[in-house]
DNA sequence: CGAATAGTTGAGGTGGCTCAAATTTTGTGG
DNA sequence: CCACAAAATTTGAGCCACCTCAACTATTCG
């Protein structure tokens, strides 16, 4: 659980027996495999489900029966979009690599928040995160270059703050172009074209960048709307359970 | 204030005490006109504001100087995206007809959400919804008639939840065409599609909805993301201050 | 080792863009 | 109430970013 912890001290002030009472709620469930979904669609539940390990997507199948991935998810991201506040499921998550969950019920949540003000308020503002990141993906309409440059650079950043460090993204070129609603083909294209520019790296079959201030600049990125000026990545938090991280696919 | 008493006993139970008081909180600030920032980027402050009367938009400019509308704003809607959870100022909101705002500390919402938890959980759904319609909008590279017909559908049902009957939007074209990510020659042609096809009002300048059903089909809309389900418009709050209600330019 | 899955390449089509100008409507000051 | 400026809407013409269709080639995995 490591990853949820990291997570929720750096969104608000927390006490570590707070953390601790609330990490003792969650059941955990291993094993998911690359593929499946971790939530489905329409049906709502009565629990909530965080990303421990792994990698996954928050995804709607759209008009034209193409996938349109929303968001990609990281260990601690919860994976419902706090669905004990507001119940609404219109989209799917699916597992892109193997992939552990934590379950906790709504009514446990609910307890929790109500004793400790500072967890809800932490997951508050988990739940603002989240919308800024919708928000940013909205001011779409870039060229896909930079469209592409700027989901790459997310994706680093996010990727650091689960302290996964080295410039390696574990996706596929086929997830990316359903996250940038391009097609596949051009998103090899444009994945050439930034090797081309030196971005990424040129012999490895893998998304990798080798030139990451030129990457920022393609991408105009300013990353301030993730949020996450806290924690420079050292100084984690130490509260119980296994070794856990990001395992890298590809 | 009764478009923000509304709002809040759509998203929760909130005793009407509970919502005098916070209402007792705002102080008002009328008649700022249409082409004025309501909230400008990047200084943080130490209030929140609330839309009272009229229509403003949230909005950023990005790499090419272009305006990308985010989202509109109507009555009790928080302008600035509730910056007492996180203070991020990303984006700014213009005003698109004359309008009014209450303004409320951030210290006066957290007394009085600590004092009545149920006010803070209405506030907490508010944003819940608002990241709804960003998610929503992301599904995005829909083709430009569908995509401007569901922009449409939206306003039209956001518009009957606040009270305003009657299909006509009181939006330019050129607001549309800047919140749709389109060309404003290209959201000009595709309104008159959308005539051609008996859906919008011909004869009128403005923008009118004649045939809502075809709507619907064009823009395969579902509303439930706006998470409106309850209040039938009827049985409104009658909760202080005197009448409001949206101003319909154009 | 065969079957998916992922990545690559070529050719041709098109939706929405840009540039440019005309027209209509709205707002403002006198 | 009129005249003029500013804003919104409309129309035409040419262009290009990204798409689709259709292979073919690596890779991964059971």
């Amino acid at each position: 659980m490591h990853a949820l912890v990291r997570k929720l001290r750096n969104l608000a002030t927390v006490q570590d027996e707070e953390l601790q009472a609330f990490v003792a709620m969650f059941s955990v469930k291993r094993s998911i495999r690359r593929g499946a979904d971790i939530i489905t669609m329409g049906n709502s539940s009565t629990f909530s489900t965080v990303l421990l390990q792994g990698l996954a997507c928050r995804y709607k199948i759209i008009g034209n029966g193409r996938r349109q991935i929303l968001t990609f998810q990281y260990p601690g991201d919860f994976c419902d979009g706090h669905s004990y506040i507001l119940p609404t499921r219109d989209t799917a998550v699916n597992a892109l690599t193997e992939c552990s969950v934590g379950v906790i019920l709504h009514k446990d949540i609910e307890r929790i928040t109500a004793k400790f003000p500072s967890l809800g308020l932490a997951l508050w503002r988990d739940t603002m995160i989240e919308a800024s990141i919708f928000r940013e993906w909205n001011v779409g309409q870039r060229p896909a270059l930079e469209r592409i440059a700027h989901m790459l650079c997310e994706q680093i950043v996010r990727l650091e703050a689960i302290g996964v460090a080295g410039s390696s993204i574990p996706l596929t070129q086929v997830d990316l172009a359903d996250a940038a609603g391009l097609s596949t083909v051009h998103m090899n294209r444009t994945i050439q074209d930034l090797r081309e520019l030196g971005v990424l790296l040129k012999n490895s079959r893998a998304i990798t960048v080798s030139h990451w201030e030129r990457l920022v600049e393609i991408a105009k990125f300013d990353g301030r709307y993730l949020n996450m000026w806290q924690v420079p990545s050292d100084e984690l938090a130490t509260v119980s359970t296994r070794g856990e991280g990001i395992c890298l696919p590809m």
